[in-house]
DNA sequence: AAGCCTACCAACCGCCGGCCT
DNA sequence: CAGGCCGGCGGTTGGTAGGCT
């Protein structure tokens, strides 16, 4: 799995000052890689002779039709000068993927796929390519796009109330936020760094569809506090701290020991060797390319904080979030309803699930009123009753 | 009408992992 | 086995269209 992209301001300028130094002259890419060998990273194109930005009408139609007589080749770098094409075979590989390749859906996305796109959200994170997969014909920059200028305001709509009350461990530095500056700064809740730090909003919501008859979670809870361990460990006694969480709190080396054993089992019960394969509609130039995920717990080291929390609200949908801070029947033991492995759900257990959830009566449909952005005290009334109902453990 | 702001999205950047030599 | 090359991916940027003042 790939790890998320933590580098620090110093690597990146590292990186770059590596690059400038081997801009290459016109035609001097061969040499260059030749030199890369002793001193670093080559660049992936001669820089300096290809065209970048928007494409015109005449390169598309180069590109379409070279790759419609020839294929890629396989080599994306060596295609352009073969197409005729003053581009780095990257652009033309983006190009052809996301715009020029056949079956390529653009336009409004469905509800369904708006549904598919918050439950594979809330179980794997930003993984667009993955979840590109189960939609057919949209590429995974859209739907990318797609969630930070709508999807996420969406769910913005109905958060206001989360804010009302500070959470106690919102001082936690924010570690890696998926967000763009502009979009962080612009979005105030999103900004907390509880809400990136500890928790996957749609775990929120998920979490908040159903209702567990739990009494554990007191009813002065605010939301947010689902997300962090009890004050106090009734184990221990300790106050709980960013060591309860492998990875928490900036720890980039994800290999701070868990302090139950039971908990950390479960967040890396998802593995046991699954591994989740499905097909990538933008990985390849006939979108059928294999991607593949592997979570095992000889690699949990690496499994991202967000993949932890909201890997947990998969494992039951009834039970996993409440439980795993409530030390109450931690047993991995019947945790997967018909021994389902999250990590191979497919589209239909996606929406199978949402059905589970919609059916329940004890459960609020997200769907139906994520789509109420217009209405946002609606929402909000009907997300705090979600909330009570979870919270009060009512029947 | 002009200037500013915001939203959108195509494209780029830079890193990682796997394949190949 | 080591190291280079390339494709793939997620994060980010920047251009532009449209709305607002």
């Amino acid at each position: 799995m790939r790890q998320n992209c933590l580098f620090t301001a110093d690597q990146t300028e590292r990186e770059r000052k590596k690059r400038e130094i081997f801009l290459p002259e016109k035609g001097q890419l061969s040499e260059i890689r030749t030199t890369k060998r002793e001193m670093g990273r080559a660049p992936c194109c001669d820089k300096t002779s290809v065209k970048k930005g928007p494409w015109s009408p005449e390169e598309d139609a180069k590109l379409k039709e070279f790759i419609n007589k020839h294929g890629t080749g396989g080599n994306w770098i060596a295609l352009p000068h073969k197409a005729g094409l003053k581009r780095c075979g990257k652009s033309c590989r983006l190009r052809w993927l996301n715009y020029l390749r056949p079956n390529i859906k653009h336009g409004e996305f469905s509800e369904d796929e708006d549904r598919i796109i918050y439950s594979l959200y809330a179980s794997i994170g930003s993984r667009w390519s993955i979840i590109a997969g189960q939609l057919p014909g949209r590429t995974d920059n859209d739907i990318k796009n797609y969630w930070n200028t709508k999807l996420r305001k969406k769910l913005l709509a109905m958060l206001p109330s989360f804010q009302k009350k500070p959470s106690f461990h919102q001082s936690i530095p924010l570690q890696s936020s998926p967000l763009s500056d502009h979009h962080k700064y612009s979005d105030n809740f999103l900004n907390t760094s509880s809400f990136y730090n500890n928790s996957n909003f749609m775990n929120v919501s998920n979490s908040l569809l159903t209702t567990t008859g739990s009494s554990i979670v007191h009813d002065h809870m605010n939301v947010t506090d689902l997300f962090v361990p009890p004050p106090s460990n009734p184990l221990t006694g300790m106050i709980s701290n960013n060591n309860y969480y492998p990875g928490f709190q900036g720890d980039q080396s994800m290999n701070k020991e868990c302090y139950y054993p039971e908990v950390k089992e479960r967040m890396l019960m998802f593995g046991g060797g699954g591994e989740l394969s499905t097909t990538c509609s933008s990985s390849d130039g006939g979108g059928s390319c294999m991607s593949q995920i592997s979570y095992n717990k000889y690699d949990h080291h690496r499994i991202k904080q967000e993949d932890q929390f909201s890997l947990q609200w998969f494992g039951d949908q009834r039970h996993a979030f409440m439980t795993d801070h409530n030390y109450v029947d931690q047993k991995p033991k019947g945790y997967f309803k018909n021994h389902v492995n999250p990590l191979h759900i497919n589209l239909e257990e996606v929406k199978q699930l949402t059905v589970i959830n919609n059916n329940s009566s004890s459960s609020v449909n997200i769907s139906s009123y994520l789509m109420n952005d217009d209405d946002e005290n609606k929402t909000t009334h009907i997300l705090t009753d979600g909330c009570y109902m979870m919270i009060d453990g009512s029947n």
